[in-house]
DNA sequence: TACATCACG
DNA sequence: ACGTACGTGATGTAC
């Protein structure tokens, strides 16, 4: 943008006719791209951009390609010294608004969410996607990490020489990101090459999910659309009340001061109780506590079933736990969420993530919005800080046992399809059933203990877990496990059934025939080979719930578009639960209706059904 | 960067 | 005879 250089130095020219990329630096030659974008059914789109963050990534070029190895690169902020002098990115922008918007022209990408957050900073909307490489190969196969643009060129395209270089620059992007300091010579190759790629691979990917009718509506008529409810959830945020966790912060830095204060009168010592390895010398040398469980690397665990086992003897444990506790949601939640708040919207935006997971559920990072506490009091009053902007208020609404009603669905069971079609309490019924007594005689004991075994069961229950969980004999777990089986044998059969399946095909399937690989379930090592079994039992339910809530936002989000917009925001999703911004106005209106169309959003053998509550901020809304 | 720990569903 | 609960992400420490 500095020089006036307004002709390509002439090794640019080469790498141009070599690979038939172009890089624009003339206003005619952006509008003769322009209409062969126009002409095309449909292109792929790169964006590159100055920072990982999309609240705050600037645009410094955009890529495009209509056909493979025909690319180009419109460079708008490349600042180095004696760089060309590049087209105005106001003016670029104001042409290729129209194309972008225009939903008829279709997009392909590498992580679409992302370049609809980029180009919204700029006051353009993309429409049009219609593909995305990224979900494409999760789809294909949610077991690979390596998901990249460049491990994928690995994959689906064999141009070993092409992708030796992208893994060179890729390295280079990973080290710094300062891309408006990369010269034209060296951006040209990969930037208008990411394009070319991508459109190339989107040739591969998707020819191999049309192949199989079920993968691809899972693809086009979930994963796709869910990009932009994705997008919306992100870039809307949620309000927090920093002051509030702020409170907190001053509370509780003085409740540390107290344990750090108590903890060393006990150990006369003073030492970082946060480091594992002292705590270990402090605890199993200096205090000589018993060594109840190691850690897998073979040293003495602290972990809190340790400290919650020694503290039944010694006064230390518990004082540690507690330092363990408040620190934990001190640096977790009452330090981070404030220094997290958007400075321009005072909300924070987190990112959801759609391909991390082998299952299909969705993850959140910075910050994670799906760990947030609930369990106890104080983790309790952080969830306070979640709240809603003026006139508005906070409305959740979950699945109860949707993973449990799944399980009743997929093995057919007709046990416990029977206590779910007759809305019993389903924990209840269980304890009742295992141990051959009226349910009116189950004690909270007895209940709480047939809870375990159900969350035992979707996880591919074994009697070590289920004695570890209950505090009970392995023998005595076992004997849960047998009665169980005895009394609900549909379950017994589908958990052998499905071992046999991953075993047979190598892979298993949710309800929806989203596939989950377990490559492991040959393994000769036992204990891996074990460890997919009980993979192979968790994932269809795990996954099933995902596909179920994926669906609900879809049908939920396109309710909110038409019929309640500006009235209600969809904020969150934490796996069975979905969170709003509701107007105080329509409170009722929207409870009743999103309700309805989340148990709506998959017809089982058993009705799905939800719980919903609103207030000021989420704990109330719970 | 690996490990241990712990927040959630 | 093995040594295990399923799926995530973030933190602080130690190497
Ligand atoms: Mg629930």
């Amino acid at each position: 943008m500095k020089k006036t250089n307004l002709s390509l130095p002439s090794h640019l020219e080469t790498i141009n006719k070599d690979d038939k990329y172009k890089i624009i630096l003339a206003e005619q030659e952006l509008i003769q791209w322009i209409e062969k974008l126009k002409a095309k059914k449909i292109f792929s789109i790169y964006t590159k951009t100055n920072h990982s963050n999309y609240m705050l990534a600037n645009l410094i070029g955009i890529s495009f390609a209509i056909e493979e190895k025909i690319a180009m690169y419109i460079p708008f902020a490349h600042d180095y010294q004696d760089a060309p002098k590049q087209l105005n990115y106001k003016w670029v922008l104001s042409k290729l608004k129209p194309l972008l918007e225009d939903p008829t022209r279709s997009k392909v990408g590498y992580n679409l969410k992302y370049d609809l957050h980029i180009l919204a900073r700029y006051g353009i909307q993309l429409r049009g996607i219609q593909h995305d490489i990224m979900i494409a190969s999760h789809i294909l196969n949610s077991t690979s990490r390596k998901n990249d643009i460049v491990s994928l060129a690995v994959d689906f395209l064999e141009h070993q020489c092409q992708c030796i270089s992208l893994e060179k620059i890729a390295r280079k992007g990973k080290q710094q990101f300062k891309f408006n300091q990369i010269t034209l010579e060296e951006t040209l190759p990969y930037s208008a090459k990411y394009a070319d790629i991508i459109l190339q691979l989107h040739n591969k990917i998707f020819k191999k999910i049309e192949h199989d009718s079920e993968l691809k509506l899972i693809y086009k008529n979930i994963e796709i659309p869910l990009i932009f409810i994705l997008f919306k959830m992100e870039r809307t945020g949620v309000l927090i009340d920093d002051a509030l966790l702020n409170l907190h912060s001053y509370k509780i830095s003085n409740r540390l001061q107290e344990l750090e204060f108590k903890i060393y009168k006990i150990t006369n010592n003073r030492f970082n109780i946060n480091s594992t390895k002292q705590l270990q010398t402090i605890l199993f040398e200096s205090m000589n506590f018993p060594i109840i469980k190691k850690t897998p690397s073979g040293k003495p665990s602290t972990s809190e079933e340790v400290l919650q086992e020694l503290a039944l003897y010694y006064p230390l444990p518990k004082l540690i736990l507690e330092y363990r506790n408040l620190t934990k949601l001190k640096s977790n939640y009452i330090e981070k969420l404030p220094k997290m708040i958007n400075m321009n919207t005072g909300r924070i935006h987190t990112s959801y993530h759609q391909v991390m997971t082998t299952t299909g559920r969705l993850s959140s990072s910075d910050p994670n919005l799906q760990n947030i506490p609930i369990r106890n009091k104080l983790g309790r009053r952080i969830r306070k800080a979640f709240i809603a902007k003026d006139n508005y208020k906070i409305l959740s609404v979950d699945y109860s046992q949707i993973e449990l009603r799944i399980m009743a669905h997929l093995s057919g069971d007709k046990n416990l399809l029977n206590a779910f079609q007759q809305g019993k309490d389903i924990h209840i019924a269980t304890a009742a059933e295992i141990l051959s007594v009226n349910a009116k005689k189950i004690s909270n004991e007895q209940r709480y203990r047939a809870k375990a075994i159900n969350f035992g069961l979707i996880y591919g229950i074994s009697a070590f877990g289920l004695a570890k969980q209950l505090n009970i004999s392995q023998y005595e777990a076992q004997q849960y496990i047998n009665r169980y089986f005895k009394r609900y044998s549909g379950i017994f059969l589908y958990m052998e059934n499905l071992r046999k399946i991953a075993y047979k095909q190598g892979f298993v399937e949710t309800l929806f025939k989203r596939r989950i690989y377990l490559p492991e379930i040959k393994s000769k090592n036992k204990i891996r080979q074990k460890a997919a079994e009980r993979s192979a039992i968790n994932a269809p339910i795990q996954g099933t719930a995902a596909d179920i809530i994926k669906k609900a936002m879809l049908l939920v989000s396109e309710w909110i578009e038409f019929k309640a917009n500006d009235n209600v925001e969809l904020l969150m999703q934490v796996h069975d639960e979905l969170v709003f911004e509701v107007h105080k106005s329509i409170l009722e209106t929207a409870k009743n209706k999103i309700q309805k169309l989340m148990e709506s959003a998959a017809k089982l053998n058993i009705p799905l059904l939800t719980k919903a509550k609103y207030g000021d901020d989420w704990d109330q809304a719970h």
